[in-house]
DNA sequence: TGTACATCAGTGAACGCGCGTTCACTGATGTAC
DNA sequence: TGTACATCAGTGAACGCGCGTTCACTGATGTAC
């Protein structure tokens, strides 16, 4: 209900923040600019003085969480890089699973984004690109390992998400994990994990 | 225009098979009753003596979909059970990629599934179980060796749909591809295939 | 510091539009004699 | 085989509803004197 100028900007953040949430709750279609507003504690009328139109809100939103859900996979190692075993055991934990309005949005959203525009999809594609990388890193550069890894961690968060037995959606991230996990020491033993 | 009853049969049949495809190419909701009967070349008001609603098509296109994408994995080693060299090679082709609306329904709608109701998530979870079982018995019966594969199949192809550079879109099916591929004989190398 | 006015963040009624659904109707199909 | 009638697949106008968007308005904020 603020009306000064540094209140309109606040609310435009919380406006932002909530669609790059909802976005990745419910899919990038999902988002209504009346329950949108609602949610935010405003009055639908409103949003326009905020954003030129619901498909440009749309396009930040998609921006929002996938900045977000990058700087979340990061937080946790508190320092600015995890190690490429942190990264993997915080990516596939059962709490990102369960977090979907503020996890990694490449995961939540690939499929929507893979029908966009191609607005969109590059957007997207230079956050995967950037994960790829970062994995990279924390594998000594080997980049084509990056590549698996990125792939098998964004497609086993997103079927441990559809999987309705919990026992049987924890399992698989357990097990893409701990296979995960083999890729840092390629000198170590591969077949003897199981269960 | 037919007026029979086993032209009747066929329509159902022509709309269900049209649904299953609109569904992967466009996403879970973007089903209409109207754009769907006129691409098949009725009109709308047509639509209600074949099927109780909206939803109950969208059920059943989902089904359809799923069971229409194992097919068509079958399929191409003209034999039932492809090898796991095989299975994972057309998973991650480029012919796979770009057709969405023919191809596996688990990468082109994981993403809306996980948001949709506990029935959607149990039809597709039976065919990820399916597919995990199937990738499994190529590979010895070595399941968490196909939770890995299966995952990062299914991540590999849904992020290669939205990379926009084709180029690196190729690099990540090929580098997946070969990386898998080593899952085969746990015993050969693993750390001396890059680009 | 106090008053008068302009600005502008937010309100809420109203709009056009597309969508899912209903229903009276049409005319071909299938059946009974 | 032919005629008369019932059935029913498909048509298209009409409906209610929700959505994105517009706009005249309100009242707090910020500014000029």
């Amino acid at each position: 209900m603020g009306h000064s100028r540094a209140e309109k900007a606040e609310s435009r953040e919380r406006i932002l923040a909530e669609a790059a949430r909802q976005v990745r709750r419910d899919g990038l279609e999902s988002v209504g600019v009346g329950t949108l507003m609602q949610s935010v504690g405003l009055t639908h009328g409103g949003f326009y003085g905020h954003f030129e139109s619901r498909s440009a809100l749309l396009a930040e939103a998609l921006e929002r969480a996938l900045k977000e859900g990058e700087a979340n996979a990061k937080a946790p190692g508190s320092g600015r890089a995890p190690s490429f075993d942190r990264a993997v055991r915080s990516y596939l934990s059962r709490t990102h699973r369960d977090a979907r309005d503020s996890g990694c949005a490449i995961a939540a959203l690939a499929c929507d984004v893979a029908r966009a525009d191609a607005a969109s999809r590059e957007v997207m594609s230079d956050h995967i690109e950037g994960f790829i990388a970062a994995m990279s890193k924390t594998l000594g550069g080997r980049e084509d390992a990056a590549m698996l890894a990125v792939s098998a961690m964004v497609g086993a968060l997103a079927l441990s998400r559809v999987i309705a037995d919990p026992a049987r959606s924890d399992a698989l991230l357990k097990s893409v994990r701990d296979q995960l996990r083999t890729l840092e020491n390629p000198a170590s033993s591969e077949a003897s994990q199981s269960g």
